[in-house]
RNA sequence: GGCCCCAUCGUCUAGGUAGGACUAGGACACCGGGUUUUCAACCCGGCAACAGGGGUUCGAAUCCCCUUGGGGCUACCA
C-alpha cells in the first residue's frame, strides 16, 4: 500500500509551496487509495511554536487536505510530532555510535567556521572527515567539562557512489567521497532534519517520498543512512520548485519585503501611526525599514491595512482573505509542475484524483502566475453549486469582518446572483458593501464624482431620479428598471446617462452590481437619503 | 567557489522515454473588435516560442557534446 507524508515545520503560515507539496503527496495517496499522514518537523525547539502547528492544520484543512494519521486524528505511528518522538531518535543514535557508524565531535562554532573558511578560500566544498580514532564516552565527559557542546555526526561511507533513482529525474549519481560526514545530533540533544526524518519515514511506513527540489542533494545522506541502519529506501519523487515574479524560490520574506518598499517608496508615511497600527514599537519599525529586522505577520498585515496597500499573497491563508476559493487554489497548484496530459486545466477535485500520476511532473521550475489563478477562481465561481458557494462566502465574509455578516442567507444568495462573473469573493463583498454601511460612510470616489455628477448635467438628471423615486410606491427591480429606462428614453440618452449618477450618488463609485439590483438592496429610503447628501455636497441644482 | 537540477510563446504547458503527419497545439496574460447601465463576465479575431553553437541522421523541438542562462543545495534550519 502507498503510504505518503507531508512534513512541515511549524514555523509559521502554510505558504503556497508548502501546500503544493502537501497536495501532491495527498492527490497521489488518493489516487493510489493508500494512506496520507502528516508529521510535523518541530525539532527546531527555537523556531516551532504550537501556534504554527495549528495554524498549518487550518490552512490544510481549508484546502480540503485531510490526513489519515497525524495530529488530531491520531493514528498507529504516533506522536506525529517529532518533538515528542526524542527517545526513539536516541535509541537509533545510540545504535549507530555502538556500531562505529556514528560519532561525536566537540567543535565549536569558530572552529567550524574557520574550515568553511579555508575550503572556500582553496575553491573546494567543505567535507568534514571523521578523526582517525572515534572519541568515546570519557572524550565526551572532557569536552563537556570543557565547556564544549557536544553533536552526533554520521559516517557517510565514503567508498562508492550513491545513486538516486528518483521518480521525475531519472538516476542522480553523487561521487564517492564528496559527502560530508553531517550532523544527526544537535547539541540540544535534538535530532537534525536528515535523521528524524529518515527514522520516521521508516517507522511510519512511508513508501513515496514526494518533496521539493531543493531536497535532492539531501537525498543521498539520507540513503546512506537507510542503509546502516537497515532501513528501505522510499521512492523519491522531486517535484520542480514555485519560482516567484522576483525571481527565486516562493518564500515568505516576500510579504515584508513587498512592504518594506512600499515604506521606502513613501517618505509621508507617519511612522508612529504605522507603529501604532502594526502594534509594534518605532524602533522595531525602523529595524525594519532598515532591513534589519520582520516583524511577525500580524504586525505586517496590520500596517499593509493601515497603509491600504495589497502584499502579494504567498500564505495559504493570504489566499483566503483575498477572495480565492480552496477549489481553485487546489486546481491551480496541482497544475504548477503536472499535467494531465490531454489539456485540460479547469478540473474538479474528482477528476485531478483520477488522473493524478507521478510519472507526468514536470522537471522545469515553474512561476507562480497570480493572473492564471485569478482566471482559475473565477471560474470556480461560475462553476460552484450556491448552497457550497454561499458557504465558502459566509466563511469569507467571517474571515475579513465584513458588514456583509448582517445579511441572511437568501440575500446573500441574492447578492452572490447579481455579483455574477466575479473574480473573487472579495470583489463580490467590495462591490455590495456600500448597501451595508451607514449612509454617511460613503466614500465618494473623486474620479467618479468629477466625471459622472460634475460634467455635464449628472446632478441635474440626478434629481430628476430622486423625484421620481420618491414617487414611487414599490421598489421592486422591475419598477425601478421601468422608471430608469423611461427617463433616458424621455431624455433621449442612453441608460448610462441616468444610471451612473445614480450609482455614484448611492455607492460613492463607478463601480456597483448592476443598477436596478443595487437600488433594490438598498431601499428606498436610503436611496433618496444618499441621493440628497450626494446633491447638497457637490451642489444643488434647481431644475427638476 | 564546489556539487546537483533544469531550459518550447511574456507565463503555465502539450509534443521529448520509442526522431518523420509540428505549417509546434492549448490555457492565462496582452492587443483589436463585438455585447453592455458601471466593474466583471461573455463572444469573435490577432500577436507570440523550440536559448546559442556543434555533432549523429535521409530527416532533430525530440538523441549526444559544449556554451550561455535560470534554479537548488552548500547550517548544530527544515
Amino acid at each position: 500500500m502507498v503510504v505518503t507524508r507531508f512534513a512541515p515545520s511549524p514555523t509559521g503560515y502554510l505558504h503556497v509551496g508548502g501546500a503544493r507539496t502537501a497536495l501532491f503527496n495527498w492527490l497521489f495517496t488518493r489516487r493510489m487509495g493508500g494512506r496520507f499522514l502528516l508529521r510535523i518537523e518541530d525539532t527546531d525547539i527555537k523556531r516551532s511554536t504550537p501556534t504554527a502547528i495549528q495554524q498549518v492544520i487550518n490552512d490544510l484543512r481549508w484546502l480540503g487536505i485531510e490526513w489519515d494519521e497525524g495530529p488530531e486524528v491520531g493514528g498507529p505511528n504516533g506522536p506525529y510530532l517529532q518533538s515528542r518522538r526524542k527517545d526513539i531518535y536516541d535509541k537509533y543514535i545510540k545504535k549507530l555510535i555502538d556500531e562505529k557508524k556514528a560519532y561525536y565531535c566537540f567543535d565549536t562554532p569558530e572552529e567550524l567556521q574557520a574550515m568553511r573558511e579555508q575550503a572556500e578560500a582553496e575553491k573546494k566544498a567543505l567535507i568534514y572527515r571523521r578523526p582517525k580514532d572515534l572519541p568515546d564516552e570519557s572524550d565526551v565527559k572532557k569536552a563537556k567539562a570543557a565547556g564544549r557542546a557536544v553533536t552526533v555526526r554520521f559516517a557517510v561511507p565514503q567508498d562508492k557512489p550513491i545513486i538516486v533513482a528518483d521518480v521525475v529525474r531519472g538516476e542522480v549519481t553523487f561521487a564517492a567521497g564528496e559527502m560530508s560526514d553531517f550532523i544527526i545530533q544537535k547539541s540540544d540533544g535534538f535530532p537534525t532534519y536528515h535523521f528524524a526524518c529518515v527514522v520516521d519515514d521508516e517507522l511510519m511506513g512511508v513508501t513515496h517520498v514526494i518533496r521539493g527540489q531543493e531536497h535532492l542533494m539531501n537525498t543521498p545522506g539520507h540513503q546512506a543512512l537507510q542503509q546502516a541502519l537497515g532501513f528501505h529506501t522510499p521512492t523519491y519523487a522531486h517535484m520542480s520548485v514555485t519560482i516567484s515574479e522576483t525571481g527565486g524560490k516562493l518564500s515568505k520574506r516576500e510579504r515584508p519585503e513587498a512592504l518594506r518598499k512600499i515604506i521606502k517608496a513613501n517618505q509621508d508615511i507617519d511612522l508612529e501611526k504605522l507603529a501604532e497600527a502594526g502594534n509594534i514599537t518605532i524602533e522595531e519599525v525602523n529595524s525594519f525599514v532598515a532591513g534589519e529586522t520582520v516583524p511577525d505577520m500580524p504586525g505586517i498585515d496590520a500596517m499593509a491595512k493601515f497603509l491600504d496597500v495589497r502584499l502579494p499573497e504567498i500564505n495559504v491563508i493570504d489566499f483566503f482573505k483575498s477572495g480565492y476559493l480552496p477549489e481553485s487554489m487546489v486546481n491551480f497548484l496541482s497544475l504548477l509542475g503536472w499535467n494531465p496530459g490531454d489539456g485540460r486545466e479547469i478540473m474538479p477535485l474528482d477528476d485531478l484524483i483520477n488522473c493524478f500520476d507521478l510519472s507526468r511532473l514536470t522537471k522545469a521550475n515553474s512561476l507562480f502566475d497570480r493572473q492564471k489563478l485569478l482566471a482559475f477562481n473565477t471560474e470556480h465561481i461560475k462553476m460552484m453549486k450556491p448552497a457550497l458557494l454561499l458557504q465558502r462566502f459566509k466563511n469569507y465574509l467571517k474571515a475579513v469582518d465584513s458588514p456583509l455578516m448582517s445579511a441572511d442567507d437568501r440575500l446573500l444568495e441574492k447578492i452572490i446572483k447579481m455579483n455574477e462573473g466575479a473574480r473573487t469573493l472579495a470583489q463580490i463583498e467590495e462591490k455590495t458593501r456600500f448597501a451595508f454601511i451607514a449612509n454617511d460612510e460613503v466614500k465618494y470616489d473623486e474620479k467618479a464624482v468629477k466625471k459622472v455628477l460634475l460634467k455635464e448635467d449628472g446632478l441635474a438628471v440626478l434629481q430628476m431620479v430622486r423625484g421620481r423615486l420618491a414617487a414611487m410606491k414599490q421598489l421592486t427591480k422591475e419598477a425601478i428598471e421601468n422608471m430608469l429606462r423611461s427617463l433616458a428614453q424621455e431624455k433621449q440618452v442612453g441608460l448610462g446617462k441616468v444610471a451612473q449618477p445614480l450609482r455614484v450618488a448611492i455607492c460613492g463609485t463607478t463601480i456597483s452590481p448592476p443598477i436596478f439590483d443595487s437600488v433594490q438592496m438598498l431601499g428606498k429610503e436610503k436611496t433618496i437619503a444618499r441621493i440628497d447628501i450626494t446633491l447638497k455636497k457637490f451642489g444643488t441644482v434647481t431644475q427638476g
